[in-house]
DNA sequence: CATAAAATCATGTAAAAAGGGGATACGGGG
DNA sequence: CCCCGTATCCCCTTTTTACATGATTTTATG
């Protein structure tokens, strides 16, 4: 399922000389996509990550609850660490970015098939060289203080908002700053944004 | 063109079907594009706007002015209206979202091909009418300017960097908040980042 | 060429963030 | 039980941003 209508399609014919393959059907949005699985349930969901409304990474946990015997595959556009992190977390067996080739792809669905776990991150990681892709770990209080800080919202804002003092929202920013390895908030946002955190 | 396979192979397929149209062959950069025109021109291109490297904006203009009588459609995710403006600026004949219909994207081959213009703006904007999508129109030192904040230069760094007074790069800085309709860098850079202008 | 837009520079004040120290409390895991 | 990570709090200083107000020069465009 992806919400383009091209990726879909354009899955569909890689996948449609495969005879070990048979199409079951697509879904833009994650409503069409359960009420799919009410009625029947594939081997493999081919699941991109970002989607408008419900994300990817949630709607694998639902599916993944209801229906545990379905195989998930995550498909992203970039080597997105921390969704492909979470994607894991939330009960997908494989990851396979949409430029893979057909041979990637189908080794991904045969590989996940036999119950194994299947990451295209090789690839990824000689596209995605660019930026170091490290990303920190962040406490539950430290991406709060940050999605504030994103918010526009200044220390004294934060402070009354999360009932806490305003050196404590100092501290947690200056622990933000230190993580990312950054010296101000601009570069911080930036990232943040980047790494898909906000 | 376009940098992902999945997406070029859901165009083929797309169109495989329509027998007015010749699938002249595909590209997944620049080079092996520019490559391609120096032997053959077909009527159209269909082009990605994002892309690694050398981005669709830049490589739009540079295919109009070797073969003027290449018509080239913008293709996006998004409704990057900023985007779009600078792919017809650089002679673009139209502009489709990657999730049209099979439909949509043939209503824009043909009416490219007939040398009128077609932007499929409408759909674009029910999809997009989640964020305001009110994106300020920069001139070439606020561009400047913001992509040197982002990068996390204080003003003193960014006037020694430009050969300008800090108050200088205030007063620019003044207007990139005036503009956006912020009040903090964070939000700033939020917003310029999530409008892919940095 | 005239007008508007953009880019430049300035002065001053107030607020916020960054950088450097410390310190206490609490909870879970070894 | 003690350690470690997390969260909380405080002080101080310097730097950076934000806000207000005004002005001159350059550049683009009709």
């Amino acid at each position: 399922m992806d919400d383009h209508y091209m990726v879909i399609e354009g899955i569909r014919s890689l996948l449609q000389n495969e005879k070990s393959i048979e199409w079951a059907g697509h879904a833009m949005n994650a409503a069409s996509c359960l009420a799919y699985l009410n009625n029947q349930q594939p081997d493999i969901i081919l699941m991109d990550i970002s989607m408008p409304g419900q994300s990817g990474i949630d709607l694998c946990k639902e599916v993944k609850e209801k229906y545990p015997s379905v195989f998930i595959i995550g498909l992203s556009t970039f080597n997105q660490q921390s969704f492909i992190q979470k994607m894991m977390d939330n009960g997908a067996s494989g990851y396979v970015l949409k430029n893979a080739t057909q041979e990637e792809l189908m080794e991904g669905i045969e590989t996940v098939m036999k119950g194994r776990t299947y990451l295209s991150i090789e690839a990824a990681q000689s596209l995605q060289k660019n930026s170091n892709g490290e990303m920190p770990v962040l406490t539950r209080r430290e991406k709060e203080v940050l999605e504030l800080i994103a918010g526009g919202m200044t220390n004294p804002e934060i402070a009354t908002k999360l009932f806490i003092s305003v050196t404590t929202v100092d501290t947690h920013r200056k622990n933000l700053l230190a993580k990312f390895d950054v010296k101000n908030t601009a570069l911080l946002i930036k990232l943040a944004v980047q790494m898909e955190l906000i």
